[in-house]
DNA sequence: TCTGCACTTTACGTTAACGTAAACTTGGCG
DNA sequence: CGCCAAGTTTACGTTAACGTAAAGTGCAGA
C-alpha cells in the first residue's frame, strides 16, 4: 500500500545551519518530499489538518506544517481516520492556553489513545505468527518438493 | 474507531470437549461473535475472504471461517484493504497444491508483509513518542496552574 | 510582450466498505 | 395452521479520501 517510509531527503544545500533552519517550503516542494498529491495537501488542509500561512493567494508551509503533515501520514499508516488524527493534532498545539478542565480531557484522549496503541501492537505480533507460521510450512512444502524432485 | 478486541467469549454450553468441536456457526452467531453486522460478513464473502458452506440457501460457518473473519478483522485494524488481507488468506491455504513457482512467489509475498509489519510497529513506536512528549507537556501545564492557583 | 510553469479555486467523479430498505423463504412452535 | 424470528437476495444510498478536469492568477525568463 504505501511505500515512502520517510521523507525523501531532497538535499539542504549545504546550509551548516542548526536544527531550525526557518525554512519553508512549496506545495510542490512539500508534496515531493513526502510522495503525495498537492491535491491530497490542500484536502488535509481543508480537513483542518494544515494550516499554511498565505502570501498573496499562494500557501507557505513551515516547518510546524511538515511535522503535522508527518504526523497524519503515520497516523493515515496505522489506519486512523482523518477525523481522528485531527483529534490528535488539535490537541497537539491547542495547549497553552488550555484551562484544567481541557488539559484533563486531553490526558484521556491520550490515555485511550495509547490504549489503542497497544492494541495494534498486539494485532501486529499475531500477524507476525501468522505470518511465520505460513512460511514455515511454505518453505516445508518446498522442501517435500526437492525430495521428491532429486530423489 | 473499533473497540472488540475478542470475541465477546459466547459461553460455551460447557461441552467438556477438545479444541476441534467441530462447531458450526450461524451468520448472527458469528456477527455477534465479533460485533459486526451480518451483511459485513457477507460482503467480506462476496469480496471473496469467506466461503462458508451451504445448507439450501442458508449460510454454515466452520471454525475455518472463524479464523478466517479473525484475521480479517485483525487485518483490518491495521489499515489494510480487504483486497490485500484477500491476498494474504489466498497463500494461507492454497497452499498443498501449490507448484514450486507459486510457493517462491508467497514466500516474497511474505517477505514483503513482514516488511510492511516492522514499519507499522517503527510508526507505532514513534506515535508513542509523540503521545508521550504531548503528555507531559500536557501535566507540566497542569502543574504551573495548580501552583498559580494555591499561590 | 509573450510564454510557460507553478499555483489557485470550483466542482464533479470515483473507489472501498459497508448501511439500509424491500420483498422473499424457512424452520420451529403455540 | 399461522406467525415470528432469522435467514436470504437485490438494489440503491452513503461516507471518507481523494482524483481529475476546467478555468483563472502571478511571475520569471527569452
Amino acid at each position: 500500500m504505501p511505500k515512502p517510509r520517510q521523507e525523501a531527503m531532497a538535499s539542504p544545500p549545504a546550509t551548516g545551519a542548526l536544527k531550525p533552519q526557518r525554512r519553508t517550503y512549496s506545495i510542490g516542494e512539500l508534496s515531493r518530499l513526502f510522495e503525495v498529491t498537492p491535491r491530497t495537501i490542500r484536502f488535509y488542509e481543508q480537513e483542518g489538518l494544515l494550516a499554511p500561512e498565505r502570501r498573496g493567494q499562494t500557501r507557505i508551509y513551515h516547518e510546524k506544517d511538515r511535522v503535522r503533515l508527518k504526523l497524519t501520514l503515520r497516523g493515515k499508516r496505522l489506519g486512523f481516520t482523518l477525523a481522528e488524527i485531527r483529534e490528535v493534532i488539535e490537541l497537539y498545539d491547542a495547549m497553552p492556553d488550555g484551562n484544567a478542565r481541557q488539559l484533563q480531557r486531553m490526558l484521556e484522549i491520550l490515555s485511550a489513545k495509547r490504549a489503542e496503541m497497544q492494541a495494534r501492537l498486539e494485532d501486529i505480533r499475531l500477524m507476525q505468527q501468522e505470518l511465520d507460521e505460513v512460511e514455515s510450512r511454505c518453505r516445508s512444502v518446498l522442501e517435500q518438493l526437492d525430495r521428491h524432485d532429486v530423489t
